[in-house]
DNA sequence: GTGAGATAAGCAAGCGCTTAGTCACGCTCG
DNA sequence: CGAGCGTGACTAAGCGCTTGCTTATCTCAC
């Protein structure tokens, strides 16, 4: 049980930690914040993390290697461009639509990181930009899409993307499903795919 | 002589912190780092503001106090939906472009804000919403537009225009107006518009 | 009795902001 | 004219508080 605990008193820490960086950001959280939310006193977080931004890197990391998974999966999932831009809309908005506390960490909080945790995650978001470029350029190649811009027209999907992460709200019209249907109509629109 | 000394050390302070607030976020920027940017001491923040949050509040209000109007300007320019789209999407992409560096605490500071100044700014952020959506809306109404979903599409527009402030780079390998010239084809595509 | 989880207390540093004053300047008036 | 005065930009010093983090101690299941 002892294991069991541990486990869940250092995520309770990191759950409190999520809440309070996406709201009042980084430097707006204290360790007290944090420590209180999580139903502990201030020196019980450095029981279980090394500092506040190693709280940060972890929540950084583990943010980013889900969504490079989440657009690894997209890709495989078919074998034509039009699905598989489908496929990864679909799953990158829906995931920052859910998860949109945690990845507007992910997103916006990346000042705060330390030069060699920065530099780590910076490698991350590269490879998920290459993931979406290639998408994009092998429609191209293949004549499925006709954008006149193919680096351009990535960049601008994975722009809208993350930025679902700043306004969507659970409170709204839509839920996450439907901000997806129709950003995956729109992102065969940017890319121009050649229709019916 | 007076006069114009007063206005040059006012706006150097906020020179100073626009630079610091951009990089830093606002919490991550001292009063202290402010002053000593404008060189001078710290106490002489508050000779020219009242406080830092006034700093940001002041910052803010001039940033969406612009956007708004060059968004309306880009309204008024055009008197069919094409061409109204086409020059508030150029009008705002190139603005977040260029000034990325305001843009950025206009757009990814506004919880530092205090809850009556984030209502003043709150109210400006639902204007210029609301032009984009009345663009969107008139386009589809007038036959020019085909989207499904005029709201969310407009949205999106919004959305992908205020990314661009987060992702720019003066560095990069596209400069302001090649980036609003493909964002317009990006948004024609995005609404659907009937092709020549 | 041991060891890991948790804490009370607190340290050094840094925070936003204030106070009390210096200084350069232009104006007043004998 | 020029001594005296008021004014406004600016600062040195520092106040009270909060910060991230540490230390010494306690607790309790095994």
């Amino acid at each position: 049980m002892s294991q069991v605990t541990r486990t869940d008193a250092r995520d309770r820490l990191v759950a409190a930690a999520v809440e309070s960086f996406a709201s009042k950001g980084f430097h707006g959280t204290t360790t007290r914040d944090i420590a209180s939310a999580a139903g502990m006193s201030p020196a019980a977080l450095y029981v279980h993390h090394r500092s506040k931004e190693d709280l940060l890197h972890l929540i950084s990391r583990t943010g980013h290697e889900l969504t490079l998974r989440l657009v690894q999966e997209g890709v495989a999932s078919a074998d034509e461009p039009v699905g598989r831009l489908v496929a990864v809309v679909r799953g990158f908005v829906v995931h920052h639509a859910r998860n949109h506390t945690s990845a507007r960490i992910v997103n916006y909080e990346l000042a705060a990181l330390s030069p060699a945790h920065l530099e780590e995650i910076a490698g991350l978001r590269r490879a998920i930009e290459q993931e979406l470029r290639d998408v994009v350029e092998d429609g191209v190649r293949l004549g499925a899409f006709t954008t006149s811009n193919p680096r351009m027209t990535a960049l601008a999907l994975l722009s809208l993307g993350i930025d679902v992460a700043r306004w969507f709200r659970d409170e709204g019209e839509w839920d996450p499903e439907d901000v997806a249907a129709h950003y995956c109509e729109l992102a065969l629109n940017m890319v121009g795919a050649i229709s019916r």
